[in-house]
RNA sequence: GCCGGGAUGGCGAAAUCGGUAGACGCGAGGGACUUAAAAUCCCUUGGGGGCAACCCCAUCCGGGUUCGAUUCCCGGUCCCGGCACCA
């Protein structure tokens, strides 16, 4: 259990008089009664959608991080709104998946009956926190009028051949009973359960997410995103720039003439390339090329029967035996360097030479063209391979120091090096900025980067090869063989095939199936329900069955986004005068351990429905920011260490708005920050102090200029650092101006409080409401406006400078603002402090008005 | 290994354009109020030296640029996140 190191205060005895509970109970009911947080989204003049990731309602409730996140962006979406925005901040819950079903098995409770229990928990939890949400437009992705539409979506990508089926080696898991995309395989293991991932053989449902990795890496360059996301992104997408190389395989005959001849290849290859069998490599260092000293295939290569020689047939046959029982994992991080030799040669291209074929599981068949010409002078795997085999390395790049020509001078040294260009490598040589091309016939003494293009243009001449780019990225499967999901919407007829299920009969219902457990066949519990997947084929009315699959969570939530402004349309996703109105999305704020599922998955979803002509846009989130994340006392937070904060008992003891704003305070929010028990109660005698200001202020007399001047400076601030996000400096600024306020227990005037009830209220809306209402506002504080700053209030009329002699501080100097050099000169000069250290000849006098005086001696 | 981000008092952190390092908050110490405690308010609080005015040292480590570097450049250490037999 979490301790809580200081007691409530006591209403009753608190000196202030501030009664969080009461305050924030009376608030919540009224913003609700009054509609205050509801937006009228056909009215807006100036819409602004603030939107958080709607997160997953799980039966432990709402954690700190969720709260974390949300307040970051209760906090923009209030401000946005005091700035005379119209804010739609909206929330939902993304409900359907693994984890709601594994949880669901595990207390042995339906998930359509756990789920709603677990959303009533978190929707309470939520309004005790006093986000800005427009409950209105909450939605579920398990609600059937919204997952109709997750269907309908899928039928969009299926239209335009996005959506197609393939047999293909998936990653199961053997303890969610499931298969799994890649991106939720961490380290060969289960995202989720942590299970070792095993290989298998299913018919999956895949998006062509590929088709769009160029579009998907572009935008990146143009929408406001936090660089991280941006930067997880491009590594995902993994573009990387090469060319495929073609080797034609050499047939038996000229095995023979070539161990006795040296052959001319590039001379014979065009009549020959008609009946020869050819291999093409993808390589991103076609400048390595005279360096290619063998061939390597990935066992699956569909060429290893056609090549393989008899001799080999059996080796070759146990190894790739031996590679397909092996599941996906053990393959990747088993490093140690295997493989068999087909007994086959290519020629290469370059040097006319034959080299041998091999095949070898450091290759895979799903990057580029499952089949690699190795360098083992110049790539590591490869060195390591030929090392092993006995392989010959070749060095084909050089340090540029190691060039001949460098050499003359030396004569033993240049003998050496001319007789053998390419001693034997220790190492692989990888560096491509310092160096350049050895041992490669009219190329050498390029740099890699011309001998890239050169080598690639001077094959392609004959053929040989093309530029080719190659993506890391892989198509999205999205068939998860579970219960808890929107079935696909697809129907098997043996007359007409693949038939999708026509738009008028959406949605396809989930139904309720008692018995919801994963089996061990690889088929989802939805094909035990006969009753269900029997159904007459849409298009001839023969007996057909439905698809048995449900589709991946991340396909609920690749559109939500759309729907909010729609949830309460019907007759089709989204309406295309609230997709004008509101779309796309003014400011994202969330975690980046969705950078690269989610987030990818939405832009790409928004740019197949964009390309379909039901978006006008095709990029959903404008801005996006990730936040950081909490840690706990220096530590990371989980739930075996019980260090878990958990936001009800805080929200108790400190009230909402003191847990709001601490969360902000802890630490730049885009890094997040350690929570500390102890800590809170700096910002709730901050509140304390606000409550005390604004009810004891007095109403005679005048405001004082110089906490005025405060006030302005406070003003500018806060208003330039809560669109950063700079929530904690916003805090501070908030803080140091109390501290003024309330210099010497003087008691401020009303005049010099009300704004700053204004600027605290985006972090402690209750407290802001109550005090605005007993300063005499007569509607809610969210529609007054953001208090505006005048420049020539918060301007200083003396200023500190700082004075340095050769640069160390020996004192400061107190003139008045717009002082010139001379004038500060002369009173630094005038201090025997600062004169004494000033002696001799003054060679130079940097000045910088209003800040600091150097003068160098 | 590659790509990001980071390292500042006892602690969380500021310093936004190269210009007084440590704002703000926590903790700690001292004081006021109180019979007492809590709460509240006030003062002190990077390290070292000095009776003192003051002086020296200090932003992960080592160099450099500059009148001046937490900030820019080069080299290194450690921590966090992502990717990884991707050719």
């Amino acid at each position: 259990m979490t301790e809580v190191t200081q007691s409530t205060p006591d209403s009753a005895t608190e000196p202030s008089g501030y009664d969080p509970a009461v305050v924030e109970k009376k608030w919540q009911t009224r913003w609700e009664e009054r509609g205050t947080n509801d937006t009228d989204l056909r009215d807006g003049a100036r819409p602004f959608y603030a939107l958080m990731m709607f997160p997953y309602p799980s039966a432990e409730g709402l954690h700190v991080g969720n709260l974390f996140a949300f307040t970051g962006n209760d906090i923009y979406g209030r401000f946005q709104r005091l700035q005379g925005h119209t804010v739609f901040e909206p929330i939902g819950f993304d409900a359907f998946g693994i984890h709601s079903e594994n949880y669901a098995l595990k207390v042995g409770i339906h998930p359509a009956e756990l789920i709603p229990r677990n959303i009533a928990n978190f929707r309470r939890q939520l309004k005790s926190a006093g986000l800005m949400v427009d409950w209105r437009h909450e939605l579920s992705t398990t609600d059937p009028e919204y997952y109709k539409w997750t269907q309908w979506i899928f039928l969009e990508l299926y239209k335009r051949g996005l959506a197609y089926r393939r047999r293909a080696a998936v990653n199961w898991c053997p303890n969610d009973k499931t298969v799994l995309a890649n991106e939720q395989v961490i380290a060969g293991a289960c995202e989720r359960c942590g299970a070792k991932v095993e290989q298998r053989f299913l018919e999956q449902w895949f998006f062509r997410i590929t088709d769009y990795a160029e579009r998907l890496l572009a935008d990146l360059d143009w929408i406001d995103w936090s660089e991280t996301t941006k930067t997880a992104q491009r590594n995902w997408i993994g573009r990387s720039d090469g060319a495929e190389i073609v080797f034609r395989v050499m047939d038996l005959l000229e095995m023979g003439a070539a161990a006795t001849v040296g052959l001319n290849v590039m001379a014979t290859t065009a009549e020959l390339n008609a009946m020869a069998t050819d291999i093409r490599v993808f390589t991103t260092r076609p400048d390595t090329i005279f360096g290619a000293t063998y061939l390597v295939l990935a066992p699956e290569h569909p060429l290893v029967d056609a090549l393989v020689t008899d001799d080999q047939r059996e080796e070759v046959a146990a190894y790739r035996a031996a590679t397909s029982k092996q599941d996906l994992v053990t393959r990747k991080v088993n490093r140690e360097k295997t493989g068999v030799f087909t007994g086959a040669y290519a020629i290469n291209p370059a040097t006319g030479k034959p080299i041998p074929i091999w095949i070898a599981d450091y290759v895979l068949m799903e990057y580029g063209t499952g089949a690699i010409m190795a360098v083992p002078g110049h790539d590591e795997r490869d060195f390591e391979f030929a090392k092993v085999f006995g392989l010959p390395i070749v060095r084909v790049v050089a340090p540029r120091g190691v060039h001949p020509s460098r050499h003359t001078a030396d004569a033993a040294h240049v003998d050496s090096q001319n007789r053998d260009e390419h001693p034997p490598l220790e190492e692989p040589y990888v560096d491509t900025e310092h160096a350049h091309l050895v041992n490669s016939a009219q190329f050498n003494g390029l740099t890699v980067e011309e001998g890239k293009h050169a080598i690639v243009t001077w094959l392609a001449r004959h053929g040989h090869a093309k530029p080719i780019v190659n993506y890391r990225l892989h198509d999205w499967c999205v068939s998860r063989q579970r219960y808890w999901g929107p079935p696909i919407p697809v129907i098997y007829c043996d007359r007409c095939g693949v038939v999708p299920v026509p738009e008028k009969d959406l949605p396809v219902l989930l139904p309720n199936v008692e018995d919801f457990k994963p089996d061990d066949t690889g088929v989802s519990p939805l094909a035990r329900v006969e009753s269900w997947y029997r159904v007459k084929c849409p298009s001839c009315g023969h007996d057909a069955r439905r698809e048995t699959d449900v589709s991946d969570t991340f396909l609920d939530s690749a559109w939500y986004f759309l729907r909010y402004p729609s949830s309460d349309v019907e007759n089709k996703p989204f309406d295309e005068a609230m997709l004008k109105k509101w779309l796309p999305v003014s400011s994202y704020i969330g975690g980046n351990e969705h950078a690269v599922l989610h987030l990818l998955y939405s832009r790409f979803v928004t740019m197949v429905l964009h390309d379909a002509g039901h978006l006008e846009f095709e990029e959903p989130f404008t801005k996006f920011r990730a936040h950081g994340h909490i840690i706990r006392e220096g530590a990371k937070m989980s739930k075996t260490k019980g260090n878990v904060v958990i936001p009800d008992q805080y929200i108790e003891r400190w009230g909402a708005d003191s847990f709001r704003t601490y969360l902000m305070f802890l630490g730049p929010y885009e890094e997040g920050g350690d929570f500390r028990d102890q800590s809170i109660a700096g910002v709730r005698r901050f509140l304390d102090r606000l409550w005390v200001s604004a009810v004891d202020a007095r109403r005679d007399g005048a405001a004082d200029d110089g906490v005025l001047r405060k006030l302005h400076q406070t003003i500018k601030k806060v208003t330039e650092d809560v669109p950063r996000l700079s929530y904690n400096t916003a805090i501070a600024a908030m803080m140091e101006y109390m501290n003024v306020l309330r210099a010497k227990e003087r008691t401020p005037h009303v005049d010099e409080v009300r704004p700053l009830v204004q600027l605290v209220s985006p972090f402690a809306p209750h407290i802001a409401e109550e005090l605005w209402e007993r300063l005499g506002g007569r509607m809610s504080i969210f529609d007054s406006g953001w208090p505006a700053y005048d420049a020539s209030l918060a301007a200083e009329e003396l200023v500190t400078i700082a004075v340095q002699v050769n640069g160390k501080l020996r004192g400061t100097i107190r003139v008045a603002t717009g002082t010139g050099q001379e004038e500060a000169l002369a009173a630094a000069m005038a201090d025997p402090g600062i004169k004494k250290f000033a002696t001799g000849t003054t060679k130079k006098v940097i000045y910088v008005p209003g800040r600091l005086l150097n003068v160098v001696v």
